[in-house]
DNA sequence: CCAATATAATTGTATATACAATTATTGTTT
DNA sequence: AAACAATAATTGTATATACAATTATATTGG
């Protein structure tokens, strides 16, 4: 469905590329707002999930907060209390670092990584199928993408 | 710069559509960032100035809390709170609306309306320029993104 | 070595958001 | 018309986020 019709505009947008950037929001947020749905059995937040992905990723090292944090999608996310939640839930452990005591090693734990076991298994990640795109046209959105941000 | 930099990501995602959801999200985060920084000399969150700009777009008329939340690019948000906002900042009136008393008619004031103006001299609309991909390439993004969503 | 600076993480605080419950009004059904 | 359901907006509350200030540790230059 076109933007226009989706926030009901009635006035041409002044250019492709000011059509782009409020395409993108939203549809950012019609994302968002199916994986909030989908991650809501699992009572995990998108960027709490995302920090687990992470994680795993480098299983069974650990990363500090500051590594965690360049990894974000969003990176305007504060990590300490982000995985606050995690060690409260016990998905992940936390101990000070073995070199630099002004930094924290943070690994995902077993239960951690089962649930991302389950909740790719539930097909949420690689999900992606509810997208009605082909691989190709999806692969020049994102080399443009790529190449917007300059 | 390509995503799997800006997020260090080592492993090749499975697939483009999978890229394309992580590439979406990041590039709104990073589009927001840029709004929240050019909107901050005028007071105002990208929420609020989306508000003003649909209130506009409708001028001298009026809008209710609805017929503005369902044109909003974010539609998660709390319209009566966002117009709170801008009634305690005289940028927009809010009265009871004429035949359904449970309704509220909300207009945008002359100063919400030079506000923009300023804003829109400063080029902070129309300034999509600061994005590196030209028309004919936004232009297909567009059409594929709205598809996209089905 | 010591003072100054930089860095990593945490905490405080104000604001924003999500979501359910509530209030007031309107529409519908019998 | 009375009872019930639907709708529009607001409010309460818990949680999340943004951003500055703080604490603890490490690094650097004289």
């Amino acid at each position: 469905m076109k933007l226009e019709a989706e926030i009901k505009q009635t006035k041409p947008f002044k250019s492709e590329k000011q059509k782009l950037i409020l395409n993108i929001s939203f549809t950012h947020s019609w994302l968002n707002s199916i994986l909030v749905e989908r991650l809501k059995p699992f009572d995990l937040s998108p960027q709490q999930f995302n920090v687990l992905k992470i994680l795993k990723g480098k299983h069974p090292e650990s990363y500090s907060n500051q590594e965690i944090a360049c990894r974000m999608i969003d990176k305007s996310s504060n990590v300490t209390r982000l995985v606050d939640k995690l060690v409260l839930k016990k998905l992940v452990n936390r101990v000070e670092h073995s070199s630099d005591r002004r930094a924290v090693s943070i690994t995902i734990t077993a239960k951690g990584a089962d649930l991302l076991a389950e909740i790719d298994q539930f097909n949420l990640e690689q999900g992606s199928s509810f997208l009605n795109i082909d691989e190709a046209k999806a692969k020049i959105i994102n080399e443009w993408l790529d190449d917007m941000r300059t």
